[in-house]
RNA sequence: GGGCAGGUCGCCUAGUUGGCCGAGGGCAGCUGACUGUAAAUCAGCCACGGAGAAACGUCGGUGGUUCGAAUCCAUCCCUGCCCA
């Protein structure tokens, strides 16, 4: 049920690749972004607008939606898919990044992580193999192993032992996975090791040796520099199975997915695009711009002249321009919508860039148009 | 005409046993940040003059009391309510 297929005909180690996801879902057709919808829902977003713009996968979230409503309720709702109306394939998150982002309301210990719940206080024990199971509950088609993303910056030994512990994890995470359904359900192993050569080598090296469906890179997207997290990449790409889809998480701007998908990752996720337009940034062919900005005032024009979307077919800057200011629900629905759009674009435009050999080409105009602004 | 309550930096408001107040808070406004979502959030700026830092003047006006006034006194102006 789940397989993953790359263009013939080119080096695939490294460079961009050009492939196929089967899930259980619908086919994904790679490089992908994946939208994030945390607590079953893309943040200002309906399921029918994110079927209208094309995704055949969005993210969900193992620790969230534990919290609330718990994979019991969900479960007995069908699964996400069937809970959430969502008939395109999903990816749950397993909550590793919790451990990072809700660094102070967690202990780490060697059988797991203990967090104390953002909502009411209480008290709950992750462990690796809970994780799987709840994201069996939850259904989705593709599940991630527990994982351990240490902040930035953090130093090597830190770095190694938290490292360490994802690789034991991953193991017990493997184990666990395989008792259940493993033709429904894929699990990705996460290679962490911070932004230190010898550990990121060494973790794509273990988690390779796992042999699992997908591979993730984690860890990045904390804080560092676009150089470092490139250099991650270039470190631990070429170590990685050719056959296997790797998808580098949290990741991110426009720019980042082409330097990425140039150095061969296959699969994004960010919350970039619906962060951004909630708070009233938008993309456009040529770079962000703030939509609350005085500037677009008496803007008659679509926020990106050169977008097809709904919102901008429609709609003028200025117009959401006074939304924002009203705090009208609709401003970050319309600059949410855009924002994907714009992203699901890009990556359709990477996708065929590939297909007829022409990345180089694609990459230094979109590059031009974006960063000069012409 | 009489009585009462008030006039604070765009708006609302704190401050009235005088010094810690050129003055706090909220809103509005401007700018910026956001990368596996505790985020429709957060941060900075925000009276005027001055290029601007400092200094300086300005809390309805004027004049007093005082070492010192948004705070006390006098007077004028204005606003609201009540009585004629």
């Amino acid at each position: 049920m789940f397989e993953f297929d790359l263009d013939t005909g080119r080096d695939a180690q490294v460079g961009p690749r050009r492939g196929r996801l089967r899930t259980p879902h619908g086919i994904i057709e790679t490089p992908v972004f994946m939208p994030v919808g945390t607590q079953a829902a893309v943040k200002a977003m309906t399921q029918e607008e994110l079927e209208a713009i094309g995704f055949p996968i969005i993210l969900g979230n193992t620790y969230h939606l534990y919290l609330r409503p718990g994979q019991d309720a969900i479960e007995r709702a069908g699964g996400l898919h069937s809970f959430m109306s969502w008939n395109g394939a999903v990816l749950t998150d397993s909550g590793g990044f919790q451990v990072f982002s809700l660094s102070g309301l967690r202990q780490i210990q060697e059988e797991g992580v203990r967090f104390r719940s953002y909502l009411d206080g209480s008290e709950h024990f992750f462990s690796p193999r809970s994780v799987i199971q709840i994201q069996r509950a939850l259904g989705a088609d593709i599940i991630m192993a527990f994982d351990e993303c240490a902040p930035y910056p953090c130093a090597e030994e830190a770095v190694q032992q938290a490292m360490d512990r994802t690789h034991r994890w991953a193991r017990e995470c493997k184990d666990e996975w395989q008792r259940g359904d493993t033709e429904e359900q894929a699990l990705f192993g996460i290679v962490q090791g911070g932004f230190y050569r010898r550990l990121r080598e060494e973790s794509a090296d273990q988690i390779a040796e796992l042999d699992l469906p997908g591979i993730a890179i984690g860890g990045v997207s904390v804080g560092e520099s676009t150089g470092e997290s490139l250099s991650v990449l270039e470190w631990t790409l070429p170590r990685l199975p050719r056959n296997r889809p790797r998808y580098l998480m949290g990741v991110g701007t426009p720019i980042d997915l082409i330097e990425a998908v140039e150095r061969g990752v296959d699969m994004f996720d960010c919350v970039l695009p619906t962060r951004l337009g909630r708070n009233g940034s938008v993309y456009t062919s040529r770079g962000r711009i703030n939509l609350r900005s005085l500037q677009f005032a008496e803007e008659r024009g679509p926020m990106d002249p050169d977008c097809g979307c709904h919102a901008c077919r429609r709609y003028s800057a200025g117009y959401i321009r006074h939304l924002y200011r009203c705090d009208e629900i609709l401003a970050a629905r319309l600059a949410t919508f855009h924002n994907l759009f714009f992203y699901h674009h890009l990556m359709k435009g990477i996708r065929r860039a590939i297909e007829q050999g022409v990345f180089a080409r694609f990459k230094a105009q979109f590059l031009y148009q974006y960063l000069v602004k012409v």
